[in-house]
DNA sequence: CAGCATCCTGACTGATACTG
DNA sequence: CAGTATCAGTCAGGATGCTG
């Protein structure tokens, strides 16, 4: 187990029912970078993302899910599956076989997701024209300092 | 420098105006996951935010963003600026004086990221009901397994 | 097929001391 | 004030071998 403690099992945070009309700001981002922290792992976006199509097998799901090592899917799976996002179902066939499925908490996840995903998609090409003319410049003031 | 390497230097993935009318899956993933990973961190999500209200001085925003230390501000700052969502503004008063501020292109990733913010606030006590549940159900198995 | 246990590398992060 | 440099610890993640 553990994988980044699977901590924070005592711990309650604010009730949901506050008002949510500002981006939150102060405390509030701890409880929102434990969302980030939770969803912007390397693979655990991507497996929502698979499982949102439909219901996959754990190979299939290995398949699907590109250059995941068959560890971190399963240790991915089991964080999800402990976060109620994700449902594991065993089927005692003669080969073991397991299915998992996004629940509709997992559902609900993949929504504001999907908002970051098109951002992403549509400002990524951006986002590296600025690093490559930030490094264009760092390296052109690097050289203007060596002469 | 480095952190994360800082790499990509090189990188060009596919131009933006591509359609993208559904959730991106497969490679799409890749890119998002990219994204994620870069305001997914500790520090970054909290800066944005806070940078979110008004430009901020170093130690200004140091003392906004709790916890953070002072080393890891500078880097998330500077990777920040690298990624063209904060802007830095050196004033060479006698104490020196750096502002920092969010860029249009800052402002644009800090909207979707407020959409996962508000599932953030609304979900996350039940994030956090699943684990206890999920724990609470492993740690019976534990106690039934071991009689 | 599905999954656990172990070893190992590297990245993130903090703490501390030092510079212009 | 606004950083840079260095040391050290923790942990995500990969590779491999083994179980039922």
């Amino acid at each position: 187990m553990r994988l980044s403690e699977l901590r924070q099992k005592r711990i309650f945070l604010r009730p949901s029912h506050m008002n949510v009309t500002t981006l939150p700001t102060g405390r509030h981002c701890r409880q929102v970078s434990e969302v980030l922290n939770r969803v912007g792992d390397k693979w655990s976006m991507q497996v929502i993302v698979v499982l949102r199509d439909q219901p996959r097998r754990f190979n299939d799901l290995r398949r699907q899910v590109n250059g995941i090592s068959q560890q971190m899917l399963t240790r991915t799976l089991k964080v999800l599956e402990r976060d109620g996002l994700v449902e594991r179902t065993v089927r005692t066939t003669s080969p073991p076989q397991v299915d998992y499925a996004l629940t509709p908490f997992g559902h609900s996840l993949s929504e504001p997701v999907r908002e970051l995903a098109i951002w992403a998609l549509a400002n990524l090409d951006t986002l590296y024209d600025n690093r490559l003319r930030y490094d264009a410049n760092n390296e052109a003031n690097d050289d203007t300092n060596q002469a």
